[in-house]
DNA sequence: GCTTCGATGTCCGAAAACGGCGAGATTTAA
DNA sequence: TTAAATCTCGCCGTTTTCGGACATCGAAGC
């Protein structure tokens, strides 16, 4: 079964769509930690994926909260416990790591779940930007915190002004 | 593409053949280190492979020196130098493991050509059996030496009577 | 003769390091 | 005196690293 490449622009810059046509095997962004490198066997298409297209276009328009796609990530059994418990973080709602690890039945490994959360496939559509720390503050994110500040800002989410400290 | 098994049996004892129905990636027999495990994906099917099977026939009724089929044994860049290498040793004689090291072009790699010998998934038809120690010992085989033994006999061969030593 | 040693490619297990953390103690700033 | 910053330490899954073990052989030392 070949593997089909689409390109899409947003107000993140392009994104990457990989998958088999119909189910989605990631999505990223530019300068994204642990994304999968390309591989000169897919096929570019832009117009595959026409679907998970449309749905973030409606995303980022302001008109959608919720996806409805076929996915298909590829990870650990943790991995995919903790991918699967971000789908049920609300749009404009937030959890901390350690919530999030304690309803997965793994009380102590918020640790753990920060690792897996960054190695998310499909940013945005299973919304890891949705976890912060027990703090407030966002911690950290794949794309890079600047991305994970705009996306809970447009979900209507109050933010820390500036991360970055000067000194 | 579906994975196709058959089972023959053979004065080795049982053979498994594995492959895609016409191209073959694997011969085991009973007991073989490092073969790989069934899988239940696989399909059984006692009557493909048919020309792998009437060839081996005619090779143990000892009709037959060279094979001609389709293989596609699955490895390393190194390996697959190894295993190419083996069909260059006709029916009926030995070259040691350090000769061959030499004629693939790493002289000093014996010891890694024992390896990659080990793990060659189509013995007897990929000949590993015809490769033994530079003191004309047998050393090892994945089947067990005693099938090494029994292959070269078969091929003409003197063997050294018993490798087994007694204190 | 016999033993020791180094080179070689691959796999496997163990151990260590590495993070998108968090709770509690300690120190700082009003 | 209090609350907010900072430190320290334990936690946990994954990745990386490292050390052996092997279907060997030749050279060097004794």
């Amino acid at each position: 079964m070949p593997t089909y490449v689409a390109y899409m622009p947003s107000p993140l810059g392009p994104l990457r769509l990989v998958g088999d046509g119909t189910v989605l095997f990631s999505v990223t962004m530019t300068e994204q930690r642990h994304a999968a490198t390309g591989n000169a066997g897919w096929h570019r298409d832009d117009s595959a994926f026409e679907a998970a297209r449309q749905q973030l276009d409606e995303y980022f328009a302001g008109q959608r909260q919720t996806f409805d796609l076929a996915l298909a990530p590829n990870g650990t059994a943790f991995q995919q416990r903790v991918w699967a418990a971000l789908a049920d973080i609300p749009f404009g709602h937030t959890e901390n790591y350690g919530e999030l690890a304690r309803r997965i039945g793994s009380p102590r490994a918020a640790r753990a779940v920060g690792l897996a959360n960054g190695r998310n496939p499909i940013p945005i559509i299973v919304p890891c930007h949705r976890v912060i720390g027990a703090d407030g503050s966002l911690t950290g994110y794949g794309g890079g915190i600047e991305r994970k500040r705009w996306l809970l800002q447009h979900e209507g989410l109050p933010v820390p002004a500036s991360q970055t400290r000067l000194i």
